[in-house]
DNA sequence: CCTACCGATCGGTAGG
DNA sequence: CCTACCGATCGGTAGG
């Protein structure tokens, strides 16, 4: 692991433990074992580093949920989509919760951009339910209210789930995805 | 209004929109017209104010969920609750925000008073679900899930949620509340 | 990669 | 309620 990625890391920890502006550069440098100025060397600015991890966690979350077939029916797609968040989640608690915690506190420019991400990963939920409104697996009046939902109820996760090992996570997504295929009024 | 709760007003605003470590004290004395400096006749420290809006929110959250009758089935106690947390939340969205976004930036005795609230507040959920789970009104395997899955639904609502009078705020409440229990497997 | 430093800004206080 | 100030800390840079 090359020095760079060692900060970047460290400050996942740091910035989801405490928060981007209560860490200092200070702080952060010392995790890493370097004085203050010497992270100068690795990264351009503070800011660099928070968007290096945002959007290293859009990454992620997008990547997932373009993995899951187009083809599948929209049920089977949804509880893919689901299953895939939960799995990123539990595979990167640290930078996804600087992505939900953070991101505003970056510079206008590159919050616009993430802010496209978010929208581009809500559209795989939002074509999904109104394909299955419109074929009647789901029974919702509004698609856009129900992607809503099932985003919170998903988007919140990060703030008390404490990945243990991944049979705890599958349980754990079945049960999620039972739960959101039923508000939908989809079966099970 | 008196000077105290003018600034209170002012700091659930700045705090809500910029967050509370990037708001200064000289910015919150600009947005209620007094000089850095004065903001220390009627307050003792930032804390204080970040305190004071932080348990306020939770006072009204809890308040609602105490004001929905024991007395009722499970299913229609937890639409209450689900209606009594968005309401609180449309009446306060810059308050509810601070609370949700800012609660852990306050000291470790504050803060555990606060996580007591929050506990107090999930109970209400709690029960009522078992209470459910065990008259066969729900079908959910584990209780605490079922509760998780409800708040986070609720909780990062205030995200995207912008009020626009009771009319909207309740046909929006009637969805959420047949999603919610829809997922956990009551009627509907 | 370190030492030493920069200007800017912070929350809070004294004295009137 | 204001003016003027305090020490502390911040992100970032220069020079080696």
């Amino acid at each position: 692991m090359d020095r760079r990625t060692e900060i970047l890391d460290a400050a996942g920890r740091l910035f989801s433990e405490s928060g981007y502006h209560v860490t200092s550069m200070r702080d952060l440098a010392r995790a890493v074992n370097l004085q203050g100025g010497s992270l100068y060397t690795h990264i351009a600015s503070k800011e660099e580093v928070l968007a290096e991890i945002v959007e290293d966690a859009a990454r992620q979350f997008l990547a997932g949920a373009r993995a899951v077939p187009e083809t599948l029916p929209p049920g089977e797609r949804l509880a893919g989509l689901v299953r895939s968040h939960l799995a990123v989640l539990a595979r990167e608690i640290r930078r996804a919760t600087v992505f939900f915690d953070e991101w505003r506190f970056l510079s206008p420019e590159r919050r616009d951009r993430v802010q496209q991400q978010r929208d581009a990963y809500e559209g795989y939920f939002l074509r999904t339910i109104a394909d299955g409104a419109a074929d009647g697996t789901f029974r919702v009046d509004d698609s856009r209210l129900a992607t809503l939902f099932v985003l919170s109820a998903l988007n919140w996760t990060y703030q008390w789930f404490h990945p243990a090992g991944p049979l705890a996570l599958d349980a754990f997504a079945d049960q999620y995805v039972t739960f959101i295929l039923r508000a939908l009024g989809g079966t099970t």
